[in-house]
DNA sequence: ATCGATAACGAAACCGGTTTCGGCAATTAT
DNA sequence: ATAATTGCCGAAACCGGTTTCGTTATCGAT
């Protein structure tokens, strides 16, 4: 009868002299108390049939022993965990993870809750990670970062009828609990932005259109340049774009056209940073030749030469928000009471100005430069 | 007798028939192959007193209907919860997290364990979470990224008898298991490159001393300096540098310097972007009049011009190592076989180079820039 | 004075696992 | 052939909570 696995270590004397013991528990709280556990965990939670003198008897003797009942104990009852989930997808880069988990923990935190993160690498993986979560009450909702037009987790845990909240909305957010940034104003700011600096040929590029969010900004994008009477020219509109490499690729493009643009806006900064390489293998002034201006405010931009103009999001407030909605949701309140929206911030930087040579001109530059080169 | 504060949303027709029900349980388990289910469950945990045979029989039918048990379920008998703890501090930059956290949480869910992060600001704020995440028994042990030379969890795990892996050692290491880059070396690496390259004042600016990883790349900088005989001249050695904006200021006071040094080397990247600031301020180039090699390998530094000389460090592998380090541990594995190092890599970029002027010329030179500005 | 309703608590079942202990049958030792 | 051991499993206690149900005392109404 020797135990397999693992050994057990401790499980020292601790329970001689009950009381002493370790942890201070619903039972130890009781006995002080002169009452059964069952109604000690009534007066804890808050049922009618205690009346207001012991509950308070309880609570204050709870406070002042400092007992806390294990979240997993009471799991096996109530089937909840007191434990957020959040799954994200490595597929991309993720410039601010840890400002956002810190808000998400530390609203948790404050709330007695605990966060339990996992990442996966396909959307499948995120898929059964998820099951795999829910399966084994590791978590009693999610928060579901960068939320698609489509978004088959939604589907998933709709399905399974699990708390959630979206960070960014989706196509069809009828009873969906969400927080969103929004960015469409800002890139339509940011059209208005550039057309005042004098530009009249803004190129867009975008993030996979799978993402809400892009679909979101590049809608937008449309409308500003309507609003200012531009024209739609889809050749300079590009998406998919998701990684600093692929900004690069994308610049390079843009700039090779007859007619290149004189200006260009990326959804991320990410992908903004993609030209600065470009930049300097042509020899073309940022800012002047050619401006730029993006979406998310990482830190990178900042110090980017010439700073990056960018919108900024207060990735940090997201992650309270979430959890605190999540939370809320979790216990029952209803979905239209949860859904709160927070502008992004124009941060202006080096990184635009009015165009020192036409698209023509920029055009000629380039091509003296490639022969250059060569 | 009507219940306070939470409602019961749920709790369908789901229990009607007993076996469609949603999960199935170790009961079903037990039912199907007409055992108890203590039989079961001492079967699935390799106690000595089942069969071969049954036991074979019960793994074989918990594989085939994918019976996997509840966690909170186990730890309310066994105390372990299969979770990995994971606390850090938000007090500076923490650029590459999110590989960090990809490489724990797959690890971990490889095993199927799960992860609780939780971030605080102050140190004092990390131990009472931690110490939360111990009362609630959120986790079984911890990873404790940064470690400082005199670390106050690991004097409080010890206390508290909790298992825990380092990243990065610690002063006194005795029964800990830990996961380390050696940068030790890598400073080494980086005084001899800057040594044959032609310089021969060679400034340091690390971070705060009380991390060990500080410590060491002193400690290490200082015997490269002797080994190449340059004298050691604690006027250029800053300490206490821990953002981009440290390190700005930091290297300003370098070169303001009478005699300054003509290579910096930075103790993390994030200090080392600080540098760009400045060179862009000063009108120093880079990689010629001055030259920084530094430490990380984050993105942004790719992404500087000229690109930063860093020595790399893969952190998503550390979060892997350490995640599968921990779960040995708390599963009773000696520490002395739970270390492991790896090496920091070399990535050469633009950002060192021979130097073009001499410590005097670049004195004159930042002196005549201070006269323009003015 | 009797009865029913209600307020407030105790007793015990329960949740899904783990672990202890006891007992039966088969094997081995004497 | 009998006793002692061993192998293997069932029965039941247990973990720390929650929840159901039953019980008693009190009170107001009749």
């Amino acid at each position: 009868m020797i135990r397999g696995g693992m050994m057990q270590l401790e499980k020292l004397i601790d329970d001689v002299d009950a009381g002493s013991g370790n942890r201070i528990t619903i039972n130890h709280l009781a006995n002080v108390l002169n009452l059964t556990k069952g109604t000690v965990s009534k007066a804890l939670n808050e049922y009618s049939d205690i009346s207001e003198a012991t509950r308070l008897r309880v609570k204050r003797k709870a406070a002042e022993l400092d007992y806390r009942p294990l979240a997993f104990a009471q799991a096996i009852k109530t089937g909840k965990v007191r434990s957020l989930g959040l799954v994200f997808q490595t597929d991309s880069e993720r410039p601010f993870l840890a400002d956002f988990l810190t808000g998400v923990s530390q609203t948790a935190t404050k709330k007695n809750w605990s966060l339990t993160v996992a990442s996966a690498v396909t959307e499948d993986e995120v898929l059964s990670t998820i099951k795999r979560l829910i399966d084994e009450r590791k978590a009693d909702g999610f928060i579901l970062p960068r939320t698609k037009v489509k978004d088959a987790r939604i589907k998933f845990l709709r399905a399974k009828k699990i708390p959630f909240v979206l960070f960014g909305r989706t196509q069809d957010h009828t009873d969906c609990a969400w927080y969103d940034i929004c960015g469409e104003i800002a890139m339509c700011q940011a059209v208005e932005r550039l057309f005042f600096l004098g530009h009249r040929k803004i190129a867009f590029v975008n993030s996979d259109l799978e993402y809400n969010f892009a679909y979101l900004r590049l809608k937008v994008y449309l409308t500003g340049l309507e609003k200012f009477g531009l024209k739609q020219d889809n050749s300079i509109i590009l998406s998919g774009v998701m990684t600093t490499k692929d900004g690069e690729i994308a610049t390079r493009r843009l700039l090779e056209k007859s007619a290149p643009p004189t200006a260009i806006l990326y959804a991320t900064d990410v992908a903004a940073l993609g030209a600065y390489k470009v930049a300097l293998d042509l020899g073309l002034q940022i800012g002047k030749e050619i401006s730029i201006i993006s979406y998310d405010g990482v830190p990178e931009g900042a110090y980017a030469n010439p700073s990056l103009t960018t919108f900024k999001i207060d990735t940090k407030k997201a992650g309270e928000q979430l959890a605190a909605l999540l939370i809320a949701r979790i216990n029952g309140e209803l979905v239209d009471l949860l859904r709160e929206t927070d502008p992004a911030i124009l941060y202006p930087g080096g990184s635009d100005g009015s165009p020192t040579v036409s698209s023509k001109e920029l055009s000629c530059m380039l091509e003296k430069a490639k022969i250059v080169k060569l």
